[in-house]
DNA sequence: AAGAGGGCCAACCGCCGACCA
DNA sequence: CTGGTCGGCGGTTGGCCCTCT
């Protein structure tokens, strides 16, 4: 991207600081937000008087001072829950973090990184060596995924085709969906979902592997990584989200267990 | 007791989409 | 319509701390 045009760096006009805030920053940083309220991120920089960029405040506040912020003790309920948010979401931080409430993607990310990344990587290196080798059944990885790699996109719509609307709308909406919209062609439309929700449908109903699926293209609908269009990754084409390999694997509960014995 | 190595975590960086003038 | 700005995201890094030798 050429960044001599466009958009200058927000950080870097004038003298900023860098590095750990101090118990100072954190205090007129907490003070300025709680009295002003958060949101213009630039404009609090500027005018708390901290030599900090907009990012930076922003950063520290999502991340440390913001009231109702947990801090370390992940529960096992977390951990488990954390797993499978990432088994169906991958690195999507930000989303995981919403299912988790008073913890933050950098915590999760971090906690991911140090604790469960490995974790789940021994198990499965376990479960590898536990199958024959070379007589791996047809059909069915006996290897972890791949590190699921995404772009920094929001990701807060799904894409319906039309035969699969009138199904969803009635598990989403009890029968109507509350915000379609179609897109120019009308092949598909979107519904903007929570987290819940998406939760609610795929992990709690796992008869949702045996909906009907028609046309599933060789790239599974893009869930894996490649496909820059969230939309597209959480494609409906798929039962909800779930593409055949992903649902094959969704006896992570198995999983969990092992990785919890192994693990404490 | 001291140095090395590894783990953890806070903060930064670069990119992107949304929004606005 | 275009370009600039902002907010938000995931990836990466650097420093501190703990453990091991």
């Amino acid at each position: 991207m050429n960044r001599s045009m466009g958009r200058s760096p927000s950080c870097s006009k004038g003298e900023v600081n860098k590095g750990a805030w101090s118990v100072t920053e954190d205090k007129i940083l907490h003070t300025y937000i709680t009295t002003h309220g958060e949101g213009k991120w630039r404009e609090i920089a500027e005018r708390s008087g901290l030599k900090r960029c907009g990012k930076s405040c922003r950063l520290r506040w999502l991340n440390y001072l913001r009231p109702g912020i947990k801090r370390g003790n992940i529960t096992h309920d977390e951990e488990d829950l954390i797993i499978r948010l990432h088994k169906l979401l991958g690195n999507r931080w930000s989303l995981i973090a919403g299912r988790l409430p008073g913890r933050t993607d950098t915590e999760i990310k971090n906690y991911w990184n140090s604790n469960l990344s490995k974790k789940v990587q021994q198990y499965h290196n376990k479960s590898q060596e536990n199958e024959q080798p070379g007589t791996a059944p047809s059909g069915k990885k006996s290897q972890a995924r791949p590190p699921i790699r995404t772009k920094a996109t929001r990701c807060t719509k799904v894409v319906l085709p039309p035969q699969q609307q009138g199904q969803v709308a009635k598990d989403l909406d009890g029968g109507s969906l509350s915000k379609l919209h179609e897109d120019g062609n009308s092949s598909v439309c979107f519904k903007d979902l929570d987290m819940g929700t998406l939760l609610s449908l795929d992990i709690q109903d796992s008869n949702a592997a045996n909906l009907g699926r028609n046309g599933i293209p060789e790239h599974g609908g893009g869930v894996y990584g490649d496909d820059d269009d969230c939309s597209a990754w959480i494609s409906l084409n798929l039962p909800f989200l779930l593409e055949d390999k992903m649902l094959e694997n969704w006896g992570i509960s198995d999983d969990l267990q092992a990785i919890g014995e192994s693990g404490q």
